[in-house]
DNA sequence: AGTGCCGGGAT
DNA sequence: ATCCCGGCACT
């Protein structure tokens, strides 16, 4: 079944994307959240596999009534949550179970409408995360649009194997999700390999934040933007996503011309390059980041490197807006590559080449050179026990050597204009072709 | 059996 | 390049 597809995915160009989405990867709603089989039970709570990100607010069962918190810990393995209560200006370490998302009551008894997603690293008090939602939504919708070509515009869809990688790793505030995980305490599964040409995936090192800070203090009294002036100054910090940087400077104007200079490697002010700026750079909360332990990402920073070079890690993935975009834009594939698609599996058609090159800088190159994207990767390993590093080394199981297109779900010439009326076929089905005319 | 279409031959 | 068809895979 599956050998026959590749030789169709050409024309057939959606499949690949819909194999995504169908497999599951896609789960739009559940963002940040790693929610168990029950799509209507995204709240925290037993039985479910929720995972509460830092930063959004909960609210505690606290000597008899509702205080609202803010999440800072989840130990998924022990079903410890730890909550900053800011009214009693101290941590909470309660069990799963007496941590809900909404003041309505336990998690037992309120339907949550989003599950817990905004984890963006933000200050306490900063806003709700719903607000924080919005605004990530439309920074996302922004850098989309410049990242992507036109027809991947669509709204955010994460897929699991994406989200563990936002569990595992630090960072992609600015990601298209606008929900990402920043942080997680779930250990278990398998090793938090970061992406190793993704940006964001790295920010969970935290270097040099000290110097950065020593660095760029004079700064925040002066130039600050007004588009990311921090709310309570003084407590915000900006670190870069930059792999293996993770540079923390206090200023925006600092953190842009440290990536200006540093990575994007000019000092150009236009407007292309301050959207740049803006997607390797987060605004951290120092209080929690510092408070925040060894963030899971534990393995040393990645240079960028060929991904297919290197053994895929088993979860590694990352939600940055380019990366998205290649979920979305696998219907070209068959034609721009070549036998690295031709696999058995279904998520092996998941793979694009970007048509826009709008990111010019070194992280982007590896991007475009991945054969395979990590979900798809993370569904071969789930399928396959055998772990091969290299996606064109699979061979799908194939009785002989060619390959057939799976046949088309749509009416073809023949059953819409009937035998009779071969006249009317397209001239491919006259000619036993496939069809032109209703493509699948 | 009916259909879709690949591969290849004929023109 | 166009036209056509044998034959295979699939439903």
């Amino acid at each position: 079944m599956s050998a026959v597809h590749k030789s169709r995915l050409g024309k057939r160009s959606p499949m690949g994307a819909l194999v995504c989405a169908a497999d599951g990867l896609a789960e739009p709603g559940h963002l940040g959240t790693e929610a168990g089989d029950g799509a209507g039970s995204p709240m925290i709570g037993p039985g479910c596999r929720v995972k509460l990100y830092p930063g959004p607010r909960v609210y505690v069962n606290c000597c008899g009534q509702e205080c609202a918190g803010v999440a800072k810990q989840h130990n998924h393995a022990d079903g410890e949550v730890s909550v900053f209560l800011p009214q009693q200006g101290h941590h909470a370490v309660g069990s799963f179970e007496e941590v809900w998302t909404t003041s309505a009551g336990p998690p037992q008894t309120s339907p949550l409408p989003r599950p817990v997603s905004s984890n963006v690293s933000m200050p306490n008090g900063y806003s709700s995360p719903e607000s924080v939602d919005m605004d990530e939504i439309m920074a996302a919708m922004v850098l989309t649009s410049l990242s992507c070509s036109p027809v991947v515009q669509s709204p955010p869809q994460r897929d699991p194997a994406a989200a563990s990688c936002e569990m595992e790793c630090a960072g992609g505030e600015l990601s298209d999700s606008g929900s990402s995980g920043y942080w997680s305490w779930d250990r278990g599964n398998g090793s938090p390999a970061p992406s190793p040409s993704i940006p964001e995936t790295d920010s969970c090192l935290a270097p040099a934040v000290d110097e950065g800070l020593d660095m760029e203090l004079e700064q925040v009294l002066f130039d600050e933007p007004a588009s990311r002036k921090p709310k309570s100054s003084g407590r915000l910090a900006y670190r870069c996503l930059w792999p293996s940087c993770g540079k923390v400077l206090t200023s925006v104007v600092g953190m842009k011309r440290h990536i200006r200079t540093l990575h994007l490697g000019h000092s150009s002010e236009s407007e292309q390059s301050r959207r740049e700026e803006d997607f390797y750079y987060t605004e951290i909360h120092r209080e929690l980041d510092s408070a925040a332990p060894a963030m899971p990402c534990a393995s040393p920073p990645n240079p960028p490197a060929d991904p297919g070079s290197a053994t895929p890690p088993p979860s590694l993935l990352s939600q940055s807006a380019p990366d998205r975009c290649w979920q979305v834009r696998s219907e070209h594939l068959y034609q721009t590559s070549a036998p690295l698609q031709v696999t058995g599996s279904p998520s092996a058609s998941c793979q694009w080449t970007p048509s826009v090159n709008v990111l010019p800088s070194p992280q982007t190159a590896p991007f475009r050179s991945r054969s395979v994207s990590v979900g798809e990767q993370w569904i071969q390993q789930q399928q396959s026990a055998s772990l091969r590093p290299h996606p064109a080394s699979r061979s799908p199981p194939r009785g002989h050597c060619t390959s057939r297109r799976v046949r088309g779900e749509a009416k073809k010439c023949r059953k819409v204009y009937g035998i009779e009326r071969r006249d009317q076929w397209c001239t491919a089905c006259r000619w036993k072709k496939a069809c032109q005319r209703f493509v699948d």
